[in-house]
Order: structure tokens, then C-alpha cells, then sequence
RNA sequence: AGCGAGGUAGGGUAGCCUGGAGUGCCCGCCGGGCUCAUAACCCGGAGAACGGUGGUUCAAAUCCACCCCUCGCUACCA
């Protein structure tokens, strides 16, 4: 039994996470915290709101909403569907509370006592119309180089990087007129160049613990060119203000307060147990993310952490996955026109989704969706593979139940190959490989699938002879267990038909690894109901809406 | 442009660290079997000079160098 903080990248709640966002980092974690549970691990699953931050700032002034009450709409709304979706959190709560707020200020004050917090100045865009600092995004104007359209700190056309103040005519993207003046600021930074030396330990002991490659070399790299002073303040309204003189008017950077969210959020969570966890050296951080987030976690995270020396355990595992991409479908959370989990959850029941999107899971390449992937792997894989072998062997053990002896087990060589592939069913959740993980599940359906086809039970029932029918009985004893088994192995991946299908076993409760020693038995009135459909052409027309151009 | 990851049968993946006949898996395809089950299942087969070029080696998908393509990051998106 091990202890576990098991974090999700924190979701910017700003709009509904489309299923690339959803694979990237809840479902992941979600599935690897019921697999933990299954294990009796003293696990806690964490994540929530990223509430902070300019896009959220504007939105709110754009819908004339305060930011607060903005945010914790979006927030209850996200949290409502990633529940539908089977997720099963131990908390899902927000950036923007007194908890984390007392977090942050705390961890800051460490920080700049430990000669930790530095200045840093610079210039930065300022509009006049809108009397607000810009993001480098929000201005456009003529390139240098090219003489393209540049935005930000990029041109559009050729490319080349650029800084802010090398922009010709810059426009204000927010009121389009040209009253842009560079204005000379002051922020606080973490000086990571001074911890460097204690983040790169950390990286080079910690990074064994199962970090995907991209993650340690990422990481290593940063460290070879050497860190920066990252900031930790803005010049914007919404989050927490700087309790430092100076600064009084800015607040701090989202990212700081988003990652310093985890430990707010267990906070939040129970004021008194979050100790246990976040303070326990004996306690694993386990963090599934994109790849999109490495540096944030491996380097500033645990910089911050160890920097605070208040004691907080530093990520154990860095689970970073690649995307989930597509040619034919968007999933652009912009206009609202993507296939968002909103979309998804209309067109097919969530136990389906999990399953396609972990049986796709983007573990270390990108992987491509479509509609025809979703299609096949929901109508050969979950429905004629697994399904219908549930479905087959229920079946055919109602109709001759009375042929079947009291005790139900495993003959010794089904014994022998269904252990094998619960044991890599498990090394692939040890090693975080969770796509293996549910491959292994399905492994055992083809198992079951390819005993029924060599014993031919039904042949042998028909038979009728002593021999035959003792036979019978050890086959769809065997295969009794092995549905059993395989109920349980779906469990974090498809929650609700894995707990229909334990319901014929009498099962009605969260299920754990014990069961798998346990006696199997099947319950009385047994009417069984295929657990898996194949989708129909309604359903695959529905999202063909979602197809780009 | 720099850094990181990926490029393996028609599609998708594992193998690469620690070199040893292209070895495996899923879908699709072809042939056969079965009829318990949701027209499902099982068995067999075809199909890959492992992105390209060069190098190291008795031996390279695997190690080295360079190049091409895809994705991500580059510190003010979150």
C-alpha cells in the first residue's frame, strides 16, 4: 500500500475541454486513481480550476461579469461533465480561495525571505484606449523582417521571433487603435538560476520514477542552457494581489498560483489531512499532463517547492503525454464549434469515450482520431471482442446453469495464461503505461474468446455424456471466472458497464484486486445484458457534424 | 532559428536504452473452421529492404553523423 497525490493538469476554466484536453490529463489520471484504489492504495485524486489570468480577466469585462462569479459558473459546469464522464475525484476545486490564497502567500513569503524573489524590469505594452497592459498577443503590426503581419512576439508570415517593441504600427488587438506606448515595469521573479543546482538533482533523481522520455530531456535541456529568473507577477486585476510594497497593484502570475493549486485544492479539500500528503516525504506526487506543460512541472513546480523549504514532497512521476490530434474532426474550443466533452457526451455514452480514448491514449507519439477510429474500435474491440464474449459466456452459463458445479474456478492452464496477463495488466499501471493497460484487459476477452472456440461447449452440453458434461462444467466454470476477472480489469477504464457486468457476480460496490482471490459466484436471477452496443449510423452521421471544412 | 519528442506492413502501435535472422500486438484484407453469443468468435495466410544518406561493427530498426517530414516548447497563452 502505497500513499499517492495524484494530480491532473489543472484545466483553465474558461471554456468546456474538448476530448483532446479530457485525454491529455483527467482521464489518465482519473483511470490510474481507480486502478491505485483497486490496488488499496491510500490514494487522493486531485485537481480543479485554473481560475486565474487575462483571457479570463477579459471575458469577464466582455460579458460584463464579475471574473469571480465567471469563473465559478465555467468551473461547475466542467466539473459537472468530467464527473459524467465516470470521474471520480477525491476533490475538484478552484485556484481562486482563501485556501490557496493562504497557500501562495505563504509560499512567496518563504521564497523572498529565502532570498528567493528577485526584480526584474522590462518593458511592456501598454494601451491607452484600454488603459491595460497587453499580452505580447494582443498586439499586431507590420514585421521588421518581412514586412508581414505580425502578432505578438512572432510574424505570421515568415515566422521569425520577435520582441514586442521591434513591431512596426503596432495595433491594440482589443480596441484595434494604434495607441500602444512601451511602459517601463517592474515584476517579481523566482530566481531559478539559484536553484538550479537543486532542480537538476531533484531532476536527475526523480526522473527515474517513470517520467515519459520527452519530459526528462525536456527538462535536462532546460538545465544545460542554463535557467532564468522566471516572473511571478502581472500587471492585471484578476488573482491574487502581491502582499509586497511596490506591488501592490499587480497580482500574481496565474502559473504560480495554478501549480501552488494543487496543494490549496487538497487544502481546500480537508484542512487538516492535506498534511499528510503534501507534507509526508513517504507520500508519491504522481502528475499526468500534456506535453505541452513539462517545463512548468519539472522545473518551476518543483523549484518553487524546494525553494519554499517548507517541507512539500516534490513530483515523483511526471506523466506527460503527447496530443490527440485530427485531420477530419475539430476540436477547436473556440466559437464553440468543437467536438467539446459537452458534444461528445450527446452522441455517446461516457464509458465509450474513456474507452477510445484510452485505448488511443497519445502515450508517446501523437495519435490521430476520427470518426472511423471511434467507429471501429467501439464496434470490433469493445462490443464484438469484449462484449460479446461477456455476453456469450453469461449466456450460455443461464441457459445450463444446472450443468455447472457450485464452485467456480479456473483450470490450470487458463489459470496460468489469465495470470500472465493480469500481471502485465498491472506492470503496465506500475510503469504508468495505461494504453498497455487496457490492451491487457482486452488480452483476456481473447483468451476466453479462443478457449470457446477449442472446447466448443456447446457441443459438449448436447453430448450429453458424463465425460462431456464434466467437462462442460470446468470449461464455463473457467470462463465464469475469467468474465469476472475481466469486469474487474475494465474497471477504471469503463466504471459503469464494468460495475453492470460485477453486478451478475453480486458485486455492487467499488471493486479491489481482493476479489481476484475471492470465490467467484453468480447470482440467482441471472438475465444478462450485453454491456457493450455497436454504434449505429445515427450516431456516426452526428458526428460528421464536427468534420472541419 | 534553437531545444525536445515522433517517423516500423493499407492504418495504428510495441521493439530501440542493454546490436544478433523483421520478432509481437490491434484494425483492415485473403482462405478455412464454428454456429453458444450482439451477423458475433476462432485458426491459418499474404502484406514492412524499420523516414533518407553515410559511418561504426563479423552483425544495425537498435549505436554515431548529417538531412527530410510531423508535433510541442522557446520563459508575457494557459
Amino acid at each position: 500500500m502505497e500513499k499517492k497525490i495524484i494530480t491532473s493538469a489543472l484545466p483553465y476554466s474558461y471554456s468546456i475541454p474538448h476530448l483532446g484536453n479530457f485525454v491529455g490529463s483527467i482521464l489518465p489520471a482519473d483511470v490510474y486513481f481507480k486502478y491505485s484504489m483497486m490496488n488499496g492504495d491510500d490514494a487522493i485524486f486531485i485537481s480543479g480550476s485554473d481560475q486565474h489570468g487575462t483571457p479570463i480577466e477579459l471575458k469577464a469585462i466582455e460579458e460584463k461579469k464579475d471574473p469571480e462569479n465567471l469563473s465559478n459558473e465555467i468551473h461547475a459546469e466542467i466539473k459537472d461533465l468530467f464527473e459524467r464522464f465516470g470521474c471520480t475525484f477525491t476533490y475538484y476545486g478552484k485556484t481562486h480561495t482563501d485556501y490557496n490564497k493562504e497557500v501562495v502567500y505563504s509560499v512567496f513569503d518563504a521564497l523572498y525571505k529565502k532570498g528567493y524573489i528577485i526584480e526584474i524590469e522590462g518593458e511592456q505594452a501598454y494601451c491607452n484606449i484600454d488603459k491595460r497592459f497587453l499580452l505580447d498577443r494582443f498586439i499586431e503590426g507590420k514585421c521588421p523582417h518581412c514586412g508581414g503581419r505580425a502578432r505578438g512576439d512572432q510574424c505570421d508570415d515568415c515566422g521569425k521571433l520577435l520582441e514586442p517593441t521591434q513591431i512596426i504600427d503596432p495595433i491594440c488587438n482589443l480596441c484595434k487603435r494604434k495607441e500602444i506606448v512601451f511602459k517601463h515595469v517592474k515584476n517579481l521573479a523566482v530566481d531559478l538560476a539559484k536553484l538550479q543546482p537543486k532542480i537538476k538533482a531533484f531532476i536527475e533523481k526523480n526522473s527515474k520514477n517513470n517520467w515519459s522520455k520527452n519530459a526528462v530531456n525536456k527538462s535536462l535541456s532546460y538545465i544545460d542552457e542554463g535557467l532564468k529568473p522566471r516572473e511571478i507577477t502581472r500587471n492585471i486585476k484578476w488573482g491574487f494581489p502581491v502582499p509586497k510594497k511596490g506591488f501592490e497593484d499587480m497580482v500574481f502570475y496565474v502559473w504560480f498560483d495554478a501549480f501552488l493549486g494543487y496543494i490549496g485544492i487538497t487544502k481546500e479539500w480537508d484542512s487538516e489531512r492535506w498534511k499528510d500528503y503534501w507534507l509526508d516525504s513517504k507520500a508519491r506526487l504522481i502528475q499526468v499532463m500534456g506535453k505541452d506543460n513539462i517545463e512548468f512541472h519539472t522545473l518551476m513546480w518543483p523549484g518553487v517547492l524546494i525553494g519554499s523549504e517548507m517541507g512539500f514532497i516534490l513530483p515523483y512521476t511526471i506523466k506527460a503525454s503527447e496530443y490527440l490530434t485530427s485531420k477530419t474532426i475539430k476540436f477547436s474550443k473556440s466559437r464553440g464549434v468543437g467536438l467539446n466533452l459537452k458534444s461528445a457526451i450527446e452522441i455517446l455514452e461516457p464509458d465509450y469515450w474513456r474507452f477510445v480514448l484510452m485505448y488511443l491514449y497519445p502515450e508517446t507519439a501523437d495519435s490521430e482520431f476520427s470518426a472511423e477510429l471511434l467507429e471501429e474500435i467501439v464496434n470490433t474491440v469493445m462490443n464484438d471482442k469484449v462484449g460479446n464474449f461477456v455476453q456469450r459466456v453469461l449466456k450460455i452459463f443461464a441457459s445450463n446453469r444446472a450443468s455447472v458445479g457450485e464452485k467456480m474456478q479456473l483450470d490450470d492452464d487458463t489459470r496460468k495464461k489469465a495470470e500472465a496477463i493480469i500481471f502485465s495488466y498491472k506492470t503496465n499501471f506500475e510503469k504508468m503505461n495505461l494504453r498497455e493497460a487496457l490492451h491487457s484487459a482486452v488480452e483476456l476477452a481473447s483468451l476466453g474468446n479462443s478457449i470457446l472456440s477449442t472446447k466448443e461447449p456447446w457441443l459438449l452440453v448436447r453430448k450429453g455424456d458424463q465425460a462431456s458434461l464434466k467437462e462442460f462444467s470446468e470449461t464455463i466454470s473457467s470462463l465464469i471466472v475469467l468474465v469476472h476477472h475481466l469486469s474487474l480489469l475494465l474497471w477504471p477504464f469503463v466504471p459503469t458497464s464494468s460495475m453492470e457486468a460485477l453486478s451478475y457476480f453480486g458485486i455492487f460496490h467499488e471493486p479491489d484486486f481482493k476479489l481476484l482471490e475471492a470465490d467467484v459466484s453468480v447470482v440467482k436471477e441471472l438475465d444478462p445484458r450485453p454491456i457493450f452496443r455497436k454504434m449505429g449510423k445515427e450516431e456516426i452521421a452526428r458526428l460528421e457534424q464536427f468534420s472541419g471544412k
